[in-house]
DNA sequence: CGATCTTGGTTCAAGTTTGAAACAAACCTA
DNA sequence: TAGGTTTGTTTCAAACTTGAACCAAGATCG
C-alpha cells in the first residue's frame, strides 16, 4: 500500500495538537508537582477514587478508567500509599484482587489541591476556547476514545461488550463510570477527574 | 477567589481529551517502539531535523520547536547519536552552541518508519474525524499554543518578539519553522513532524 | 578591560514509565 | 478433581524524564 500521507490540513492539525498537549501537560505537571509534589497521573488517581461512592476502586478498574497499564498503576499507588493518601485492601470476593482506597488524608489533600489544578486547566485550555469549541473538543476526543474501544476486541465496533462489564463488588458501586454528577465541594475531584 | 470549577460540559470535554491523548500517545509510542525501537519524541526529533534545508538544527531551536526541555533533548540526542542516526557538531559562530545533524542513516531510517507512523496517527485520529473536525482540532490547539506563547514573556500576548527570532546561522535556514511544504517522499517527515 | 549577567548545553541524582516475566487465585473442562 | 488456561497484580531491569546544579562562552556596562 502506498501510504496515505497526511494532507496539509491534517499536518497542521497534528502539529498544533502535539505542541498543544505537550505544553498543556507540562504546565499541569509542573503546577501539581510544585503545589502538591505529585504528577498529573497521581492526582487523577486520587480524583477518580474520590468520585466513587466508597472512595475505593479495584486496581484493574482504576487502570482502565485512567487508560494506563496495570504496571504503571501499581507503581503509582505504591507511592501514594507510602505517602498515606491511599490504602490497599484485598478484595474479599476475589482473592486475586486488590482495591485502592482513598484515605481521609488523601481526600483532604485532594480538596486542597483541586482548586489550583482546575485553575491551571482553565488557564491553559478552557479560558482559550469558546463554548462551541469545548463541545467540539469533547466530540472529537470522544470519537477517538471510542475508536480505541472498538479496537481491542475482535473488531466489535461500538458494541456493549457485556461480559466486560464486571462491576466487581469490590470496587465502589460505580458501573462503567458514567457521568460523575458531583459538582459541589466534592466535585473538585470530578472537575479535574480523568 | 472561590475557584471556578469546570462546568459539566468542560468536565466531559476534559475527560474525553485526557483519555484520548493517553490512548493515542500510547498507541503511537508502542507502534514506534516496536517497529523502530524508539519513542515518539525521538521520531519527532528525526522528523524535525529532516525538514530543515541542511537537516541540522541547533539544540535550543530544536527543543523549542518540540516544546521540550533542553535537558530532555540532550538525553534523547545522545541516544540517537549512539545509534548513529544523528551527529553532533559544534556551532562555528557561537562556540557555546551545538547543532544536531541528521545522518544519512538517520534519514534512511526515518523514511522507512514514517509510513507506519503516519498510518498509526491516521488510524487513531484522522480516520475518525470529519474534515470539519480536523479544522476544529487545529484551531483549538493553535489557540492553546498561542496562549502559552504569550505567557512566558511579560504578558506580551501575540507579539512578534523579534529579539527571540535568533535564526542563528548554525541551524538550517529554517526560520521559525513555518509550514513544511514537504509532501513527497521526504514529506514523510513533514507528515508526522511535531 | 574586568566584573557581572545572560545564554547554550550538559550532568547528576531521584523519580517515573515500560514491557516482559513471575505469581497466584479463579475458571474451565474432560 | 486434576490439569490447563485465563485473569489480577506485582516485580524487575532497562530506558526515559525531571529539575536543579554546573560550566563555558557571549553580551553588558562602568
Amino acid at each position: 500500500m502506498t501510504t496515505r500521507w497526511l494532507t496539509p490540513e491534517e499536518q497542521r492539525a497534528w502539529r498544533a495538537y502535539v505542541a498543544g498537549y505537550l505544553l498543556l501537560e507540562d504546565a499541569i505537571d509542573r503546577q501539581l508537582q510544585q503545589e502538591a509534589g505529585m504528577p498529573h497521573l497521581y492526582y487523577s488517581i486520587l480524583a477518580n477514587l474520590s468520585e466513587t461512592p466508597e472512595r475505593r476502586l479495584r486496581m484493574t478498574d482504576l487502570a482502565e478508567q485512567l487508560k494506563i497499564t496495570r504496571s504503571r498503576l501499581t507503581y503509582a499507588v505504591a507511592r501514594l500509599e507510602k505517602d498515606g493518601l491511599v490504602r490497599r485492601e484485598e478484595c474479599r470476593w476475589d482473592k486475586r484482587g486488590t482495591v485502592a482506597v482513598l484515605t481521609d488524608e488523601g481526600h483532604a489533600i485532594l480538596e486542597n489541591i483541586a482548586p489550583g489544578h482546575v485553575e491551571t486547566v482553565r488557564a491553559g485550555l478552557f479560558d482559550r476556547l469558546t463554548p462551541e469549541q469545548v463541545g467540539q473538543l469533547e466530540q472529537i476526543f470522544t470519537q477517538v476514545v471510542q475508536g480505541f474501544q472498538g479496537d481491542g476486541d475482535g473488531e466489535a465496533g461500538p458494541e456493549e461488550l457485556p461480559w466486560r462489564r464486571r462491576s466487581s463488588p469490590c470496587s465502589g458501586t460505580s458501573g462503567t463510570s458514567g457521568a460523575p454528577e458531583t459538582t459541589g465541594t466534592t466535585g473538585t475531584s470530578g472537575a479535574s477527574g480523568a
